[in-house]
DNA sequence: ATGGGGCTGCTTTTT
DNA sequence: GCAGCCCCAT
């Protein structure tokens, strides 16, 4: 046999094994060397996508561009190579057999994704194709991935292997407790755009040092500067990390150890990373480190669905790849298996308006379908019930509740929505997002009971139970202990054991001495007992039962969260092979409830466009499509609109059959009523693909404009202003009058209020909607 | 040390 | 419109 010939029958062979793909596809599944870029369209079946390259790998290596052996082959090879080709054998194992060349062993595989459901979803999707063979790949997220190698390799920073995760409100009351520390107004900063911002310089790798020496001519800066500087100390003798210090002390351990980098450069050859278009800069810079020597990273992504930018994502990693990796493969899915060509073409006109994309047009064969129906309604309130005669009216004809997914821009929203299903009698209905069950303060004290038995040294979620329940150590003992603690050197919870002999202390020192008891008691439980009695002891021994007992109804309720808690706990152990306490712990502090969502049950979704992401659903509503909403009031740069239509287009692709998208001319929300115009993105909807309906005309509703709205200025001048109640008339600017300003054009006041030497009004413009501004600063003509 | 009342604040949020 | 938080009064 030729080469030629053995090249030819190889690849025919291959892509009958491979045959559910199309070319495009296939073509992503057989280049498994090198840098690989795919572009992969909503529903164009990027899962599939991977599992099937990771398949190829394992199963048949370099078979595809390798040709070597073809003049050595055994007799009755080439005789199977083409029966198999012509699809009358169907013995893949022989075919393995024959072709293979250089398989890549599973453990060297990598496969980062950024949530918890995805990482699932793509391990049970390997285990499935792969059976035994999965076994090894590592499928997880950028968190668990870094968590994994910081629990071995930590100590070379300092830290110890136990360490705690801080979740976003672990971090804000530490920051608080610096600030104070510090003697820094948190009226001035709040503590919570202090961690946003520590929170982004950490995203861009940018280390406490760097940061200070960036901040030299900026007060503000400086003084987040020496926040950031306790902040990170504080975590360190907490023995704690926070969400972004999980990537940054990976890199950082990468940098500065090169053995250790060395050695997981050798365990991870192939690394692939799904939403690359959610990568931050540190993310990146953990792939280009553990890639840059085997060069093998294959990356997923849709630029056009990139919705994380305000958490530090940067569009930029996916558009410039091809510059960063000189010899990169680029392949484009444009191929949609999910929704009609109505639907698609509405999502391809309204993404169209973005300059920085790299350019595509999604297709489907699924035919035209039903046009997309633009619903306009008076209020929210009708809005709603639209929405539930829609969804009745599917099931009716034959749809289940599960096919029904309601999204919008905010979770605030959710509530209108719900009522009107109670009320149309749907009970089966699902809210995703809002209060989480991590967030419950009765669950989120028992983790921080669980969190100091496995790590003495958290400080903050020690400060967190110490006196809960009440156990006679108030606020002032709690600073006192502190003080101490930090000027010693130790732990808390090792100053509560020698209160005694402090003279400071001893007033509280029984009640103290007698908490660490309790705790140590329990740290040796945890040794010796399963994590649901141990749970049970905890709750025992703290007398925290007996505090949710003496509560009444609310109590019980509380005690179900736990109940609930111990379940999973319970589930914990048994998957687990080794479960121990700080495995649980780490578990549920990487774990979000939009992970939670179970197919099995029949229920309407309700959730956020951005946690729709991943999901598509057979009848999609988009509510709230109205200027100020969606695109919401804080976009007012061009490049924030992007981002909202971004998101848009997310939400778009959702649909698989049917998509309705209204807008409602009058709305309450945030206890005030606002009269917006309809979406410019409705006004980028292709007349051809929709039907409008509703109850027009709405008060004052005008064609969506498409023109920018606002200036820097007007932001500055309109931040951090506060409506406070309707107020009464002045003496310039009375409820009711027409103005004009010239920019936003003409409205109608709505309120007035002094405000600092000025006036702030609330006006609904007939073109943009209802904006606040500062009556000198806006220089109103009246009309 | 604790409980109640008023004031603020508020997009989105993979981990 | 609501919830969480801070402060104050007890």
């Amino acid at each position: 046999m030729t080469e030629k010939e053995y090249s030819r029958i190889k690849a025919l062979c291959l892509d009958r094994y491979f045959c559910r793909l199309n070319p495009v596809q296939r073509e992503a599944v057989y280049t498994i060397n090198g840098p690989l870029l795919i572009l992969a369209g909503a529903g164009s079946g990027k899962t599939t996508v991977l599992v099937n390259r990771v398949a190829n790998m394992v199963y048949f290596g370099n078979a595809y561009s390798d040709n070597t052996g073809y003049d050595s082959l055994a007799d009755g090879d080439e005789a199977f190579l083409r029966a198999y080709a012509s699809q009358e054998s169907d013995d893949s194992d022989r075919l393995r057999s024959i072709i293979a060349r250089d398989c890549v062993k599973p453990w060297n595989i990598l496969a980062i994704t950024f949530t918890n459901k995805a990482a699932g979803e793509l391990r049970e999707r390997l285990d499935r194709m792969l059976q035994g063979a999965a076994q090894g790949i590592v499928a997880a997220t950028f968190h668990s991935a870094c968590v994994r190698i910081l629990r071995r390799e930590i100590s070379v920073l300092g830290y110890t292997g136990s360490f705690t995760i801080y979740d976003t409100d672990d971090s804000v009351r530490l920051i608080k407790d610096c600030m104070k520390e510090l003697n820094i107004s948190d009226k001035m900063l709040p503590p919570r755009s202090v961690l946003s911002e520590i929170s982004s310089a950490k995203e861009s790798s940018c280390g406490v040092d760097e940061y200070a020496r960036l901040s030299a001519d900026d007060y503000r800066r400086q003084l987040i500067a020496k926040i950031y500087s306790l902040y990170q100390k504080r975590l360190f003798e907490s023995n704690s990390v926070d969400f972004d210090d999980i990537i940054l002390l990976t890199v950082r351990l990468f940098e500065e150890n090169p053995d250790i980098l060395q050695h997981y450069r050798r365990l991870y050859k192939y690394i692939l990373v799904d939403e690359y278009q959610d990568t931050n800069t540190i993310q990146y810079r953990l792939c280009s480190l553990l890639s840059s020597e085997n060069g093998n990273i294959c990356v997923v992504g849709d630029d056009d669905q990139s919705i994380y930018k305000f958490r530090g994502a940067t569009i930029e990693n996916i558009l410039s790849f091809e510059k960063r990796y000189k010899n990169a493969v680029v392949i484009r899915l444009e191929q949609n298996y999910r929704s009609t060509q109505n639907i698609l073409t509405s999502a391809n006109e309204v993404i169209k308006n973005n300059r920085g994309r790299k350019g595509k047009r999604l297709w489907t064969d699924l035919g035209d379908g039903e046009r997309v129906t633009v619903f306009s309604a008076e209020d929210e309130r009708s809005e709603a019930r639209m929405v539930v005669e829609r969804i009745l009216e599917s099931v009716r004809s034959g749809g289940r509740y599960s096919d029904n997914a309601v999204l919008y821009r905010m979770n605030a929203q959710s509530n209108a929505i719900e009522q009107a299903l109670i009320a149309g009698g749907v009970s089966a209905y699902r809210v995703y997002g809002g209060v989480k069950f991590y967030d419950r303060k009765e669950v989120k004290d028992i983790i921080a009971y669980l969190s100091v038995i496995n790590n003495g040294s958290d400080s903050v979620r020690l400060k967190r139970i110490i006196n809960e329940p009440k156990r006679g150590i108030g606020q002032q003992s709690v600073e006192l202990l502190e003080r101490i603690s930090q000027s010693l050197g130790e732990s808390m919870l090792e100053v509560m054991r020698t209160s005694a002999e402090l003279p400071m202390l001893q007033r509280a020192s029984s009640r103290m001495t007698e908490f660490y008891s309790m705790i140590e008691a329990l740290r040796e439980k945890s040794e010796l007992l399963p994590l649901p009695e141990l749970l049970d002891e905890l709750l025992e021994d703290s007398g925290y039962l007996d505090m949710l007992k003496s509560q009444g109804d609310e109590g019980s309720q509380r005690l179900e969260n736990i109940n609930e808690l111990k379940s999973t706990m319970a589930k914990y152990a048994e998957n687990e092979s080794e479960p121990s306490l700080s495995g649980f712990l780490e578990e549920i502090s990487l774990y979000t409830d939009i992970d939670e969502m179970n197919p099995e049950d029949d229920a309407v979704s309700l959730m956020t466009i951005h946690s729709a992401k991943g999901l598509e659903f057979n009848n999609v509503f988009v509510v709230g499509m109205e200027e100020n909403i969606f695109p919401s009031s804080r976009s007012l740069s061009e490049a924030d609109i992007e981002e909202e239509r971004r998101l848009c287009y997310v939400a778009i692709t959702r649909a698989r059959r049917r998509l309705t998208l209204s807008h409602a001319g009058k709305r309450m929300l945030f206890g005030n009523t606002s009269f917006n115009p309809p979406s410019r993105f409705l006004g980028e909807l292709p007349r051809e693909c929709i039907t409008k309906a509703g109850e027009e005309p709405a008060v004052r509703s005008r064609e969506a404009s498409s023109s920018g709205s606002g200036t820097a200025g007007f932001r500055a001048a309109m931040s951090g202003l506060k409506d406070k109640r309707v107020s009464q008339q002045t003496q310039e600017f009375s409820v009711g009058e027409r103005v004009g300003h010239n920019i936003f054009g003409e409205g109608t006041v709505l309120s007035v209020m002094k405000m600092s030497g000025d006036l702030l009004l609330e006006i609904a413009f007939d073109r943009i909607g209802t904006k606040r501004i500062m009556a000198n600063f806006a220089r109103l003509k009246k009309l």
